[in-house]
DNA sequence: GCCACATTTCGGTCTGCACCGAACTATCCT
DNA sequence: AGGATAGTTCGGTGCAGACCGAAATGTGGC
């Protein structure tokens, strides 16, 4: 019993995480959308009384805010912090012993191309960064990853425009350990832009009920012309 | 209901770390050293018997790792996942609303300094990451640090190799946000170097039953003049 | 004003599990 | 061998909290 600051909160913290209930909750956020009681209950699998008591014990230790709008209330992740924590326990969670781990549609889907919070994941968002790093636009080690000058050129073309520092270093950005590829793929600034690029040019679509993402026709032509990623959909995700 | 890959295992994870005792024996692992389980029936505040079970699904779990020694059995993290996991959480704990955060002698000591897995945090971690900072040794921004031209240079001076990749492309390294002053500081490759050239150079020391490090006499000297870190101890630690 | 829908509050049930006392196994020491 | 120390297993107790039914509050539409 040394210190009551850390492990008194923190277990408090992990407890709200550790239902079920409440687990499917804040992963149904995990995309950075807001959504409302109802939506929430259906995700949690449990009554909507039940729901929006978890919603108050989330909403009490501000793991997840609410906005209220009419007769709605939308909830949404507090901050990327609640993200980030999530998903280092997906990591976990992947990394221990495999229990049956049912690998049913939308389980494929999701592993095929997400959104994390604000980034891509899946084998979409590993494929982006493998690419980037082939072509030495991005250089990844050590749980981070910096633009490199020709980086920088190939992503302005791209419709992306990264700040430099003022001594005019090359931008940084953070990496995501993929829990179901075990392998880094894209976050921070760098990540959510691409992202967000990708959806304005159309390439992908965000599906129902799931954080799940479609890649859409042309986003297949653009990421085999732009990143030399092939092969989509029900096959595996390669590189030229 | 939508995924239950997700959904369940990380809820099996997060309700294991939920738990005020298996918080507690996690936490006093969190400097990357083994424990027996006689100590961390200490640590977590209960009898042995109770701490064998909690010992028992963390290991089932693979949150930790056992070796058996004699009539002794070491407990430790069973990766750095882990860890990470463990300090999203604190992170996340700490950003809540503020409880009544008891303060005693315990936490002002893991305020200062302390580890953090395999590398330094606290106020030291912070003025170190600093230091390097402001004299354009390291380079931080998004949860990301790069080490410049100029600072491989120091740190060789210093004690530290850090291998460059095959392009030459200077080493990144993680950054990890500190719970106690929501400031980042350096983690990954370099951050665990540098802990351990200080503890080779007899700047700290590990304390008993805490995570929290005591700056020596010759470390006071030492950060000072080499980092430019004055004012420790019961003082608040400042940069000249 | 009235109905439909979204969400919360209340009350009561029931299960899961953290906890300890006591007894048991294993290892080291002399 | 005998005693001490480290750790586990077993059995029983008690509390916390997840869950739902029923009813209340709030909000928008007609």
């Amino acid at each position: 019993m040394t210190n009551i600051a850390s492990g008194n909160t923190l277990a408090a913290v992990a407890s709200l995480i550790g239902d079920v209930a409440r687990a499917n909750i804040l992963s149904a956020l995990m995309d950075g959308r807001a959504l409302t009681a109802g939506e929430l209950a259906w995700h949690a699998g449990v009554s909507a009384q039940t729901t929006s008591g978890h919603l108050a014990k989330l909403t009490d230790a501000s793991l997840i805010a609410v906005e209220k709008q009419g007769r709605h209330r939308y909830f949404r992740l507090s901050s990327p912090d609640v993200a980030q924590a999530m998903e280092a326990l997906m990591t976990v969670a992947a990394s221990g012993p495999t229990r049956h781990r049912p690998t049913g549609p939308t389980d494929t889907a999701m592993r095929t191309a997400r959104t994390c919070y604000d980034h891509l994941a899946g084998k979409l968002g590993i494929a982006i960064a493998d690419a980037l790093t082939s072509k030495g636009h991005v250089v990844i080690s050590d749980g981070a990853g910096a633009v490199t000058r020709k980086g920088s050129v190939f992503l302005r073309e791209f419709g992306i425009d990264l700040a430099n520092d003022t001594k005019g270093n090359r931008p940084l950005c953070r990496t995501c350990l993929d829990w179901s590829e075990r392998r880094a793929h894209l976050a921070g600034q760098l990540g959510a832009a691409l992202c967000i690029r990708c959806f304005d040019l159309g390439w992908i679509k965000r599906t129902k009920d799931s954080r799940a993402v479609a890649i859409t026709r042309s986003g297949e032509a653009g990421f085999a012309k732009t990143f030399g990623i092939k092969a989509f959909g029900n096959r595996a995700l390669g590189m030229s």
